[in-house]
This record gives structure tokens, C-alpha cells and sequence, in this order.
DNA sequence: CTATTAGTTAACCAGATGGTTAAATATTCT
DNA sequence: AGAATATTTAACCATCTGGTTAACTAATAG
């Protein structure tokens, strides 16, 4: 029913970077190429480098050359996969304040049989 | 618009291992205390204990203690930002194969002025 | 009291991650 | 050809990660 397939292990590591969730954003919007994608991110261009690497290794960007401009394309195909993994606990999201506030309620109330000491 | 708050960043990169989709996948099943949630995983239980902290800290977990026994429980709301972040992103999923046909089709097609040697 | 059970903490380790600078590669400009 | 531009690769480094085993704490059972 549920897979832990290699590919979500990669898109959500992928996502937990704030730079690469920023440079998804600038691909959303159009940007392109490496110098572009980095000027925004205050550090060097091999970092940018790597983290372009990381995002197409995932699956969510695709890279293609024309002459030593690489262009990059946002490909969110991944992200469905990832969506419908969190979308199963989308009942316990919902249902969360209502059951937080029973589970505080028992406070005094063990789950089984307890000594209470 | 967009937020890159830490707190996706840790929910996310707690999602990027596979050992604890599992464990969340048993607390949704309503699987509880640490013991029971180890012996399904194929490694030692401070390993186990571990992965439920990434989870605590994540906020995606509740830890309640009874006497030695440590009842967890399921808080999805961290799913929730996640969810809305990959949400924005639908659309180009969505139309992504199409764009990726208009993609490779523009093989010989350069992105703009480009002296083609 | 002693043994067992539940779980964490500590110390350690190998490998991944995220960054750096310097050098290399490839392409375009003049 | 030579200079500038776009980007990657290499080498390095500190920190994080995911696992281990051993020792510890706390609570229940006999």
C-alpha cells in the first residue's frame, strides 16, 4: 500500500534544503540558468552547483545545454508521489486538535491497567 | 508568499527517511509505545529511539509518558505546511508532460540567439 | 530485595551533506 | 589566438545522520 521507494526518500531530502525549496520557487518563475538560479543565494556557484545537482538527481529538475548555458526546467512530476504520501494522513491533520485535546484530558487517566504506585 | 520556515525544512528532511514513514505509518495505524514500534525494524532500539525524536522534534509525534512506558501518538499538523508548499507546485505537475514534449521538442531549437557554430 | 522490562544516554563510527576555494573545461566574444 | 563567460570538478573541511554497543535510569513483577 504504501511504498518507501528510494524516490521519496530523494524528494523529500531534496525538499528539506531551504535553498533548493528557494531555487524551485525562481524555476517556477521562469529563471533558468545556473548564474541566474545562484545571484539570489548568498553563496558560491558550486554550492548552487551541487544543490542543482541534488534537485536532478531527484527528479525535479531537468538540465539541458546549449552551448555552456545550462538551462534548467522545474519537472514537479516527483512531488505528486510526495503529495499523495502526506495527502494519507490528511485525516490526522484534520482530526488533530480534537484528538490532542483528549489525549491532554487523560492526563490522569492511563492507557491500562496501571499500579498508580 | 512562500515561507522556507525551519520547521519545513525539519519536517521534511524527517520524512526523507524511510524508517520513519514506516513508524509513522504504525502510529497511524495506532501502534503506541517504543518496544512495540521497534520490533517491526530490522535495528536496535536507541536507533528506533532516535528516529522517534527526529519525529518529536519535527512535531509530527506526541510522547506520553506512563510509568516506564512511553505512549506516542500521531500529530500530522506539521503535514499540513508541507502539503500546502507542494500544493503550489500542482500545476506543474499537472502539465508537465505536456511541457516536457514542448521541452524536447525544441532539440535544435536554441533559447535565444545563439550562433549554432 | 532482586530480576525483568522500557526506554534513554553516552561514546563511537562511517558516510552523507553543505559549504568553501582553486583549478579545469567548454564555449563565446573580440 | 587570446580573453571572458558559464559551469563543473576536485580537494578539503565541519557538521549532521543513522547506525552500533555498553551502560544507565526508572518502573513493574515476583
Amino acid at each position: 500500500m504504501v511504498k518507501y521507494s528510494s524516490a521519496l526518500n530523494r524528494t523529500f531530502a531534496a525538499l528539506a534544503d531551504p535553498t533548493r525549496r528557494r531555487i524551485l520557487a525562481h524555476l517556477a518563475r521562469g529563471d533558468k540558468c545556473v548564474t541566474h538560479l545562484a545571484k539570489p543565494h548568498a553563496m558560491s556557484l558550486p554550492a548552487v552547483s551541487k544543490h542543482l545537482r541534488v534537485l536532478e538527481k531527484a527528479g525535479l529538475l531537468r538540465r539541458r545545454r546549449y552551448g555552456r548555458v545550462h538551462e534548467m526546467r522545474l519537472d514537479a512530476k516527483p512531488l505528486r508521489q510526495a503529495a499523495q504520501w502526506v495527502e494519507e494522513y490528511r485525516k490526522f491533520w484534520q482530526g488533530s486538535l480534537d484528538r490532542l485535546a483528549e489525549y491532554l484530558e487523560k492526563e490522569n487517566r492511563p492507557p491500562e491497567k496501571r499500579k498508580t504506585k
